[in-house]
DNA sequence: TTAGGTGCAAATCTTTTGCAGAAAG
DNA sequence: CTTTCTGCAAAAGATTTGCACCTAA
């Protein structure tokens, strides 16, 4: 955790910014909540538990700027509000999300599946991918009954709201 | 193209509501601009051309009722603004886009490429697939100057604001 | 001391809604 | 007539911005 949050302070101040405690705060949110793909209004409500005074501009202005320096990404899945996640490390952050129609859960996929369409996306399209993002809509294993798959456990999921 | 219309007519008759004049110039202006992913805004100036009177709530409430009964798909590039696509006929759409960071066009891939992925979802993952969205960020060929590929001959583009 | 940060309130932007009148079956 | 639909204006909700003050290298 505290080397989590010593990456981040690296991050910021080789941009020339400060990891205020305002900063750290929501930062320490983020971690600590980090199977949640949480919106700036979820963040800025917990963060207000460790830092009251704190204004919901900056929790804004925070995820912003985390966003631009790849250490959030900001993401958009239908529902009106902007949600952020965490990206691992340096590694590639792979964005596969189950969403199920029926109780609006997320879960999140952590393997990558694209890496060969990544590849003819290059040959056969002359397109250079950077990053991408896979999302499914359907019925989560909650809603069809089936049970919980072993694929799953190590998943990040948001709760419907 | 009018039996493209015709179909729509249908599509909305049978759950008991009407082709007004002011749909009909609304998806009028979707079937002229199919290539593109319109937002509300961007659809609500083309069809003030045709029907001056028309106000921007109706088009609103037009792309919103033609959404649920599956006639478009709403989906969002993270620009802040939702855009709609005219689903093709009966067929299963597959919303594979070319994002690119660098100029902001969005190009579509016509292929399915993902239906291996959702027998692994299913019997991996316990979920049932309904939809799915792929989405790659990049830099598309008329930025890396690697010349149109064959390949996107029968594309779509939205072009960058 | 100087650039970066903050909280607050106001502004902006997209989208939705209430309402009274219009259109269609 | 009764339901659906429309335009307008107001409302709502998410996000951004202007500004005066604050705080650290």
């Amino acid at each position: 955790m505290e080397a989590r949050i010593e990456k981040i302070k690296q991050a910021l101040q080789s941009q020339g910014f400060k990891l205020t405690p305002q900063r750290e705060a929501t930062v320490r949110v983020l971690l600590e909540n980090e199977e949640d793909h949480l919106s700036a209004e979820d963040v800025f409500m917990l963060v207000k538990d460790k830092a009251p005074e704190i204004g919901l501009a900056t929790v804004y202005r925070t995820l912003e700027l985390l966003s631009e320096l790849h250490v959030l990404e900001k993401m958009n899945f239908g529902d009106g509000v902007a949600r952020y996640d965490l990206r691992n490390d340096s590694t590639h952050h792979h964005h596969h999300h189950l969403i199920c129609v029926q109780c609006g859960s997320v879960d999140e996929i952590m393997e990558d599946w694209l890496t060969p369409l990544e590849v003819r996306l290059d040959e056969e399209y002359h397109f250079q991918v950077l990053d991408h993002r896979l999302d499914f809509q359907g019925i989560c294993h909650r809603c069809n009954g089936r049970g919980k798959p072993a694929a799953l456990d190590r998943s990040k999921t948001h709760a419907p709201t």
